[in-house]
DNA sequence: TATGAATGAGCTTTCATTCAT
DNA sequence: CATGAATGAAAGCTCATTCAT
């Protein structure tokens, strides 16, 4: 039985890293052309096996795409609630999440996810069958929530405003199209975005402001 | 010569409102499928006519759906010019561009805008040819920034601030994902939301704030 | 009925003349697009007229190509029949026939009765129905068949070649090929060419022939 | 290695069997119907295979039938280029052209040939494009007249006659047209309508004459 | 297990023909 | 009669999925 094991799991672990291979490959395409141009075809070549070999893996392209949310999801929602765990200031702790998605590799993410509410046919496509993907971005959302309602909680955030608005005016931060503006167009370095940012935010947020913070920065 | 006029108009007219029928569906499709999903017998069928009969007016997929945009974007940017042009404080236009957005017929149109940033494939295939459509979505964002820099002009808005953040930074508020939230979810009620929202955005832009103006909402 | 028959004639000949303009018009689609290339909706438009019209006049578009060939070869075949009949020799009226072919308007036709020959899609779909269209075809090459029987009678063709040779060799020098090689791309002169294929034709045909006969040309 | 070279080799073997298949049905349904009225579906049909199936040999319907002409003049080019290379007299050379034509498999081809210069609408489609398809007929056109040329500088042919003449008469005798009558219908064999052909021809080209020469055979 | 050839449903587009006006 | 909008069958082509090797 000892001597199972390390054979299952030296194959095991082939067929893991082939699967990790097929989705990251999976995943530049479908940031490169949208879920309907990503083809089967381009994924395998990529990877560099044949077609076939993506259905050992993956029941279809949807289970394909499906897994590539899942995994980049549940990746993204340890590392929030790392973020939320920690024990700085709420505020602090947004900027994070702001960091992570526009200085970081989190970015990538977000676009990812911004396709499931971009193009209402992958979303039907994606997100009606099965295990709904639709979740992950919920429970994104939540953890905002959480961390908004502990602002309010704690003093920081305006209270007089619902939480649920609060939530979803951070989340309008985190759009691709802020990216795509501000960063690849306007060509306003990650660091310096995230500091504005938040301050746009926070001084529509916080429940007492500091005037002219900015001016500091 | 008189005689001829109506029966030239009427045919005209029947022309028209075909061509307006095929658009609605086009445009009914579109929201519920994306582009891709979208497929001429769908829509042919949702008007009850032949699929040959809407090649009689658009001379392919791409040539309708780039029309469908065309009016539309025509539409909210005449709506949105005649905001600007009235003669109120920056912060009633952006509250009124805000209030035609969730309040009002156009939030379709911003959900259609969405697919110009979404699916990277129809970006493509929309967007690359011709006349791009790209072109509609930048001509919102410079109404926006026009009235930004106008609010910074006039001492309205913080000055501090790259005029571009604060335009993505309102971008960011008219997000389908916003919509889909606050109205479609939580049922919060337009109106509640504008001032909301606009609350929200004005207490981090504004030079000057009323801190608890929300208070008396 | 005196007053009746111009009114029935006036009315039968406005129908000629269109039905005319539009058979020219067919024509002159057929010779540049070929058979599956020329559209009802291009023939109607060029003689300036709806495409439902057409077909007041002509039963589908085949009938209206059946009877385009009907017509040319109705008049080519009276045309060699006149000179069949005429009293020269028949070297004079086969040189009349090539005259025709590479010299006058003939030429159209032949490269119409070339279709018949060329994609036997239009054969198929000319001229299996109804009547049959290749006849005309034939009765041109029955009228060959007259003349080099004649020849051969008369003793100015080789009678030991089958008639059916002889007459088969001179179609061989109608063909577009011949028109296209030698008229368009080599330039040679409608008249120069008769001379030489005559004297080609002949000289492997005459019982006698003058040896150098080319000579004094 | 050893091994690997027949996997391959029967691999690569199927590919081209059915590439044949593909290419004698397409060749098949294309000398039936013509160019536009033949379809892929039937073809793949006629072969027992799916459509799709098709679009694996071959990217586009012009794309086969381009490659089915490729492949056909280019053999029939080099065994007339085998002709040309031999000792025998130009004469011999012709005469074995008609035999390759008339007597041989090689008639097929010139009936695919002669759908080049049939509907000027599939020679749009076919040989506009890319690697003109029109070559071929070229080249065997100057085939003949190196032929003829050097029957002309030999003394054998008149050289009174222009060369494009000599070769383009020889070009009427093999003509689909020609076929079709007189061995299809007057059921002339074709080893005498060959030697009757050369009689024909020869003796309106060749610079002196025996006169009964017909006689003998 | 890995392959990639084969499949066929589904898409966009065209055009001869019909028919209400 | 004349019109031209409407029709829908049919074509070329794509691609997710299957399966014999």
């Amino acid at each position: 039985m000892d001597a199972d094991v390390p054979r299952y799991t030296l194959r095991e672990r082939q067929r893991q890293e082939r699967e990790d291979l097929i989705l990251r490959a999976a995943e530049a395409v479908l940031l490169e052309k949208g879920y309907h141009e990503t083809s089967m075809d381009e994924i395998a070549a990529r990877v560099g096996i044949a077609k076939g070999t993506v259905y050992l893996h993956f029941t279809s392209k949807e289970d394909l795409i499906q897994e590539l949310f899942k995994r980049d999801m549940q990746q993204l929602l340890q590392e929030i609630d790392t973020l939320i765990a920690s024990s700085v200031t709420v505020r602090e702790k947004l900027r994070a999440v702001l960091r992570q998605v526009y200085g970081g590799m989190l970015y990538r993410r977000f676009r990812l996810l911004a396709l499931l509410y971009d193009s209402p046919g992958s979303r039907q496509a994606l997100l009606t069958k099965k295990e709904s993907l639709r979740q992950y971005g919920e429970q994104i959302a939540q953890r905002i929530l959480v961390l908004v309602e502990e602002g309010q909680a704690t003093g920081l955030l305006n209270a007089h405003i619902p939480a649920v608005v609060l939530q979803t005016a951070f989340f309008g931060l985190l759009t691709p199209y802020v990216y795509d503006r501000l960063i690849t167009q306007a060509h306003i370095e990650p660091d310096e975005l995230i500091a504005q940012l938040e301050y746009v935010y926070f001084h529509g947020v916080a429940a007492n402001e500091a005037s002219q913070e900015l001016e500091k920065m």
